[in-house]
DNA sequence: TTTTTAATGGAATAAAAATTCTATCTGAAA
DNA sequence: TTTCAGATAGAATTTTTATTCCATTAAAAA
């Protein structure tokens, strides 16, 4: 058992690893020089898998964990599986423990919020698919008219959007569902419609979708799960995981995916203008 | 157990996903969106921790598992770990990689509003004064009426607080400027005001913001100067320095501030029932 | 309504995995 | 060569996790 503390990141565990892997015996240091090369595999095998083609006996591979710090194999494996952010924190467990210790002060609240946020935009940049935001992009910059619908917890993205079209002068319908009105007349074809929908969708936003594709038009969607409605129509589908807090999202990964759009949509005109 | 073969592949996975999810039972829908939402979390959790996660029982959880196709949770989750190439890479990486598509490329334009965001974030957890904050919710807390009203580029944070306070049945009111509209004969006396307003301020939101003080009212301001016209009416200020991107902002900061305001306040009231 | 069928929750059981223990081995020092 | 301190392999044990089973509940059909 090692008096060091264990690491607790990646780089921590890599300096680890190289300080002591030299000074190791044999079979641990065949562990050692397995995991360098297969640091990846550790969140997702069992000590049986590692150690066999590592070469080596279970038990080694245990003395290998402790020799790096950790209480054992399950421990170490916790924080491969915590730190690279595959199993975000349970909010909702969290806040009950903010409650219960009587430390759910609006601040304390606010700083969830400010963590769950930075955990989302980590994500976005990572998920997002260049490629398909580009074709994105394409569509949207081309098209002679954009419609935008996003209700109940989307009205705000689809909101924002607008505004920032319409700050760009890029010719932009906002079907905002005010006094029930529909605008789905406006649609005409070419035209591209942007649906942002998060669930449970909004039965209006679906049936606008539909409308538009019935149409023969094309559809961009931001939603939050990979079986929205709007996978159906085939829709160029812009995935954004939010780190909910409680039952409530920042939505700061949708908002800035957003606005990237809207800002890469005015450039993209510009440009083709010339 | 079903008859069809197990998905193969992530992609064949998400479409029997999407094929059959509406057809389920209730609990095994939750699981269907719990993944829909959540895909990557299969590979490195347990039965017990998504099946809590996803608000049923581990029974319930191997149902869905079987319904998917495959033999039980084990099976499924091989499929995931086999599958499990690493996108973890650290951030600054990430970032890189949404870069390395071009300088003025979508996604380089995204990661730069990802930048700000978190940056925004970051500053707002150190600049916001917890004492000030805790004044806000609690003279929100015990308002008869809580009235909100954000212009323009406040557009979508002032919804979105709408929204957020709806959901908790908190007596409020929109004042959306629809159809010109003006709300402000609502406003009674010991009610409070949210005036959320970015330089250059909204003629009719500092408007509002008079009337409401004028009547005695407490006004609660969102802003992002120290010099903004809400400050003469000695209104409590609640500052957020945003990072732009050129001249367009993803608001992350200040939307975080306000739906912590928000369930800052639902807990509060709750409370002061009991 | 009554009957039938499906769905659910929770405990019971089985399986798998981690961890410890100990006899045996290895290699260096006496 | 003998002694001794690790180091090792493999089996035994403990712990965790997956899976099944069945009584209860809810929903659908008669």
């Amino acid at each position: 058992m090692s008096d060091q503390t264990a690491p607790v990141s990646l780089e921590e565990f890599n300096h680890r690893l190289l300080d002591i892997s030299e000074s190791m015996p044999k079979r641990l240091r065949q562990c050692a020089d397995y995991i360098a090369q297969n640091t990846d595999r550790i969140a997702v095998s069992t000590v049986a898998e590692l150690s066999a083609a590592a070469g080596v006996q279970p038990s080694a591979f245990m003395r290998f964990c402790q020799l790096m710090g950790f209480a054992g194999f399950s421990d170490m494996q916790k924080m491969f599986r915590e730190t690279y952010a595959l199993k975000w924190p349970d909010y909702a467990t969290r806040l009950d423990n903010l409650k219960a210790s009587g430390a759910d002060s609006p601040s304390a609240l606010l700083a969830e919020f400010v963590e769950a946020g930075r955990l989302s935009l980590e994500n976005l940049a990572s998920s997002i698919d260049p490629e398909t935001l580009e074709q994105a992009v394409d569509l949207l910059a081309h098209a002679p008219m954009i419609h935008i619908i996003g209700l109940r917890r989307a009205f705000p993205v689809a909101s924002y959007l607008s505004y920032a079209l319409e700050k760009m002068d890029i010719p932009a319908v906002f079907h905002d569902g005010v006094g029930k009105l529909n605008h789905r007349h406006t649609i005409r074809k070419g035209d591209v419609l942007i649906a942002i929908t998060f669930a449970p969708y909004s039965q209006e936003t679906v049936e606008l979708a539909q409308y538009a594709r019935g149409l023969g038009n094309e559809v961009i969607a931001i939603t939050d799960t990979i079986t929205s409605p709007l996978q159906k129509l085939r829709a160029l589908t812009l995935h954004v995981t939010e780190v909910d807090v409680g039952a409530f999202r920042a939505l700061s990964a949708t908002l800035s995916l957003a606005i990237s759009l809207a800002v890469a949509i005015g450039a993209r005109r510009d440009q083709t203008e010339k």
